[in-house]
DNA sequence: TACACTATTTATAAAGATTATAAAATAAGA
DNA sequence: TCTTATTTTATAATCTTTATAAATAGTGTA
């Protein structure tokens, strides 16, 4: 058991959330995952482990999770949200041919916040940003 | 008619996208919108005007649009998106108590982008940022 | 270890946004 | 005016997410 789970496991605990082996195998798919896995993928990623699991339990969990803090949901338009497992404060760059994921990291937009606050009279929370693009891959096919 | 619908307008035809009744008036809607309006929001509204409208009529146009370039989509999680009909680049403030957009301008995150494409190798194409907090009136509410 | 209490899971259905389909209507050019 | 391809309409389907209620299972305590 890595670290991260154990610490995952605990802030549960602290919380009073109670640590079923759903919730234990979500939060162990969720922080080995390196895709930002939608509620579907962890649902049949676990289908082997848990054949009677319900997509109910999974997206209860999820927010579960995120009011914990333990995650964060990403979401976009008609498509399905996807979940990141919260380790430091980073950016997305989002690949528009394959839907790739790539974490990036960047001291945060706090001039932003502050001219926004500022001309709008706001109290500023937070602030979301991500950029589109081609990732390696893709860019390789289309150019030749 | 608005310098701002004829221009619209012209820009359709250039494309060859007739121009209908229907598209017309949710032009006219959108640009005279100041409330970054859901397609629902605008298939009401008109609703008086065209009353066998379908609501597929709305999105479809709304896409077309899109398409040309003429409205940008802001999407959210499960919550309906919203249509921006593009003037100047501008960003949103948006209110998490009430849902009130407001656009506010800022340079742009050039810098952001191109540490982002170094860094992850991908071909920037564009950018998404929003800042989340609570309006004037919703933060006087919330203060007392 | 067994018990009791409450949170959680499951199965199912419902809700809400968006898209697909096919027939009817219509814009735009000849 | 006529023709044709595009668009609209009406309807149903799809997809993601949430609500509900009964069954199950964690967790603290005896």
């Amino acid at each position: 058991m890595t670290n991260q789970l154990k610490e995952a496991l605990d802030t549960l605990k602290e919380t009073g959330v109670r640590i079923t082996p759903q919730r234990h195998a979500i939060l162990e798919y969720l922080i080995n995952s390196m895709s930002h896995p939608t509620a579907d993928d962890i649902y049949k990623a676990l289908e082997g482990k848990f054949p009677n699991m319900s997509v109910a339990t999974v997206y209860n969990n999820l927010r579960v999770f995120r009011e914990v803090g333990l995650v964060k949901e990403l979401t976009y338009g008609d498509a399905s949200s996807r979940f990141d497992y919260i380790t430091s404060q980073h950016y997305h760059i989002i690949c528009e041919d394959c839907g790739k994921i790539v974490d990036f990291h960047y001291p945060g937009l706090d001039e932003v916040e502050h001219l926004a606050s500022h001309v709008t009279g706001f109290k500023v929370a937070h602030h979301r940003m991500e950029i589109y693009g081609a990732c390696p891959d893709c860019s390789a096919k289309t150019a030749h």
